[in-house]
DNA sequence: GATGAAAAGCCGTAGTC
DNA sequence: GACTACGGCTTTTCATC
């Protein structure tokens, strides 16, 4: 299951990352492999976990959520059943995508999108309502989105 | 190139922003449509570019870029022209996953994944060096990720 | 153990109603 | 929006190295 992945295998990933659509035997025209033999280790790399999904990405703002926002959470590091519930609380709510906790003063890091100001604010409202142990909290607001995205960086080398 | 999305089309794309390769056949059974209608909405949302891609997700540790950090960067805003030379570093720079510029002392916002400490050092380093507007940076090591992900809220409601 | 070639099945595409 | 026929991609099998 723990696998590594040769030159081939990162070749495949480097591509199917920015498409996932593209053909198996277009991909292995480029790096010199039959199509069986690409569709052979994508299924591999999906039963490995390397390939964690393959979804589709959505434009934010086509989709009504224009608003994007950073966000420092300061918590308390006292009580670990709460932060148990903190994490629970940031996996259920869908306009929280990413979070991190971080080196720093007791810090998570979110990004969060909103459909506008209220729409964050009322998110904003529960997370401290419904979490005793958020100390304070400080929001920055994306001005622009310069780049977005999950890509690996795969090196050719070997 | 602007039409509104209907309640049919947020459900199919609440369904392929987290399996892409689910046959519309079965997409459509759960939502009440035959599969050549969601294939269609598929290809227009495509063309409208409210799809805008179709990617697979890779495991960043087993791709062999374990870390995680986020990096404030704090810029002068003086000389417009050295930031859209800026804009253009951070594209360039397949570690950087995303970048917003944000509210702020003059702030970018970066995730940035590296293979290890030294990788990140010198990509910090080469950020200051090629880019004179930086005024100084603060890094957050991800200690660890509780989410990762683009997903766009679907609201149900019409 | 992995590959390439061919067969079979499935899915997406395009045209029609 | 549904139905149908077609083409293409994926999946499986099999022989080979």
């Amino acid at each position: 299951m723990a696998m590594e992945l040769d030159k081939l295998d990162r070749r495949i990933l480097s591509v199917i990352q920015k498409d996932a659509r593209r053909a198996a035997e277009l991909i292995g025209a480029d790096i010199g492999l039959s199509a069986s033999a690409v569709q052979r280790r994508m299924a591999r790399m999906r039963d490995e976990g390397v390939i964690t999904a393959e979804v589709a990405v959505i434009d934010p703002k086509r989709a009504g959520h224009p608003l994007t926002m950073i966000v420092d959470v300061e918590v308390e590091r006292e009580r670990p059943e709460l932060l148990a519930s903190l994490k629970q609380w940031i996996a259920m709510e869908a306009r929280i995508q990413e979070a991190w906790y971080v080196t720093g003063a007791g810090d998570y890091v979110l990004v969060v999108v909103a459909r506008d100001v209220e729409d964050f604010e009322a998110l904003m409202q529960r997370l401290v309502s419904d979490n005793a142990n958020v100390r304070r909290f400080q929001t920055r607001v994306a001005l622009s989105t310069l780049k977005r995205g999950m890509l690996i960086p795969m090196e050719p080398a070997d």
